[in-house]
DNA sequence: AGTATTTGACCGTC
DNA sequence: GACGGTCAAATACT
């Protein structure tokens, strides 16, 4: 994947042949516009978002002047969301809204419109996060903007506990010191290793995450077990290896490799390996009693009413608006992440090696129908991904729901 | 006891 | 032979 090669590369823009990104755009546009029908033109939702950058980058420009001003500040930002809202409102126009479709989370740091104009934000991250066809249509130092909006309206406001949960960070704190005194087993007691896999790959960049251990990978929502680090040549941070920690319950194959960018610490570039089987596959591995599945919606309502659920979790875990408005708009697709309060999904579906230059313009629309129909009809597996999410490594959710089940799962 | 992380070594590919 | 990806023992942690 020519992505990867990437590292010393300016920008993350870099990452992409000029070509090839003239080509996403087109498609993607011609895809979206598809979509839009008789509806407003790909150009005015177009329009729309690039009105909302200027106006962030005005308001960036005036911060400094008027950081001590919170009313001007307010309206600034105010109109910087109405300018995304307005966005969405052409591309979902049934929507009704910023306000109306979607369920109102509760207010967000005191917030009230705002809190539902921010999240509506979100809607732009399949865009940004989603490789790219983003990298396509906006340049470089929006992206980093949009990154930063998004954070600031939804992950600054998410309980930190679920950062902590989906990846590494929710695992044992990181060891003091490691043994070096051990030798490896005889090679003829090593297992015949796979070949590399060859499979469909994407390549994202994320920011990181601001607060907190900023040296923590990105959450994307799923939950990771890393395996394995690398130096890399050339590059100044080492390279993560991770597998989805569902691989021995689902057998998903999943993988995702990390790395920070050596010309941008601020960001990660993000391989996915492989589609995450634990979200379309119901129950290969795990029988699930009745009584589970109503204990679990039972806890999904205490969740609901969690002061730590998040609101997003709490708009998916409470009713089927959304459930059906993901089926109708699948590009912020619904999965274990939205149910988790995050809700944009690179792996899977953002499409195939959406970085590799082929179209990818239907793919980003292609949200695999068993994902959403698996999601709205098995709450107890979402219930335990939830657990799985716990971030407790001794003694696993799972443990408490499936108590049968849980032996014997660890790797080879 | 069970699980996640670390990290040196192994293995496939180029 | 270099490099990247993976394995798996040792270890940390709950």
């Amino acid at each position: 994947m020519h992505v990867l090669a990437a590292h010393t590369a300016p920008a993350p823009l870099a990452l992409l042949g000029a070509a090839a990104a003239l080509d996403h755009d087109r498609r993607r546009r011609d895809s979206i516009q598809q979509l839009l029908g008789q509806g407003p033109t790909m150009d005015d939702v177009l329009s729309q978002i690039h009105e909302g950058f200027r106006l962030a980058e005005e308001l960036m420009a005036e911060l400094p002047a008027t950081q001590n001003d919170p009313a001007y500040l307010a309206e600034r930002c105010h109109g910087i969301v109405q300018a995304y809202a307005a966005a969405i409102r052409l591309i979902h126009p049934h929507h009704g809204g910023a306000h109306t479709s979607l369920p109102s989370p509760p207010p967000l740091g005191g917030g009230t419109a705002e809190g539902g104009n921010l999240q509506q934000l979100d809607l732009l991250r399949p865009l940004l996060s989603g490789a790219a066809p983003s990298a396509a249509l906006f340049p470089h130092h929006q992206q980093h903007m949009i990154g930063r909006l998004l954070e600031a309206s939804q992950f600054n406001n998410m309980p930190a506990d679920m950062f902590a949960a989906g990846t590494s960070s929710g695992g044992p704190v990181r060891r003091q010191q490691a043994s070096s005194s051990r030798s490896s087993p005889p090679v003829h007691q090593r297992q015949h290793r796979r070949r590399r896999e060859s499979g469909d790959r994407t390549t994202i960049l994320v920011p990181v995450q601001r607060t907190g251990n900023t040296d923590l990978p990105p959450d994307d929502g799923y939950t990771w077990r890393k395996y394995g680090q690398k130096d890399i040549l050339g590059s100044r941070y080492p390279r993560s290896y991770y597998r989805c920690t569902h691989k021995n319950y689902y057998g998903c194959e999943a993988k995702k490799k990390v790395q920070r960018l050596d010309d941008d610490p601020f960001m990660y570039e993000v391989t996915y390996c492989g589609n995450h089987t634990c979200l379309t596959t119901t129950t290969p591995l795990l029988t699930l009693p009745a009584s589970a599945a109503a204990t679990s919606t039972a806890t999904a309502s205490m969740l609901t009413n969690s002061p730590t659920g998040s609101s997003a979790a709490t708009a998916i875990l409470a009713g089927q608006d959304l459930v059906m408005a993901a089926a109708e708009h699948p590009a912020p697709a619904l999965s274990t992440a939205i149910q988790l309060g995050i809700s944009w999904m690179p792996s899977g579906l953002v499409g195939p090696s959406a970085t590799a230059g082929e179209g990818s313009s239907a793919q980003v629309v292609n949200v695999p129908a068993a994902s959403s129909g698996r999601d709205a009809e098995y709450p107890v597996m979402d219930f335990a991904d939830a657990m799985f999410n716990s971030g407790s490594s001794g003694g696993s959710g799972m443990d408490v729901i499936f108590p049968a089940a849980h032996h014997d799962r660890r790797d080879s």
